[in-house]
DNA sequence: ATTCTGACGTGGG
DNA sequence: CCCCACGCCAGAA
């Protein structure tokens, strides 16, 4: 729904994240045709930080690396909010991460 | 208006 | 294998 910008098409894409699963930032920029533009994807997430709508914390990088936990409250809220869903993180590493994997082309 | 940074990713040395 | 630099776009100072 609309090319308003990158942005809501980010926003479209992370609200479909099923529960249990992750995706990385490039993975979305590359479905949306963008994939130098992963930073975007970042920045989108940190706008998106208004749109509690928005599970950033099923949003990771390339690694499984929870690299924006840093831009949540706590300090292991997201992990616990990934831990919650079924998800295994051990220091900041999601276990796993090729079978929590989730594309969005999948959908 | 200009400059810099930022939740990444890929490639080259 | 490890380190550095580039690209991308947008928002804030």
């Amino acid at each position: 729904m609309k090319d308003s910008g990158f942005f809501d098409k980010v926003y479209a894409v992370v609200k479909q994240i099923p529960t249990g699963k992750v995706t990385s930032y490039g993975a979305i920029a590359a479905y949306l045709g963008a994939p130098k533009s992963a930073r975007m994807v970042g920045w989108a997430m940190n706008a998106a930080h208004n749109k509690p709508e928005i599970p950033a914390h099923r949003v990771v990088n390339r690694n499984g690396l929870l690299t924006g936990k840093h831009h949540f409250q706590g300090t292991n809220l997201m992990q616990q909010l990934l831990e919650n869903e079924g998800i295994k993180v051990v220091n900041n590493q999601i276990q796993n991460f090729d079978t929590v994997f989730w594309n969005p082309k999948t959908k």
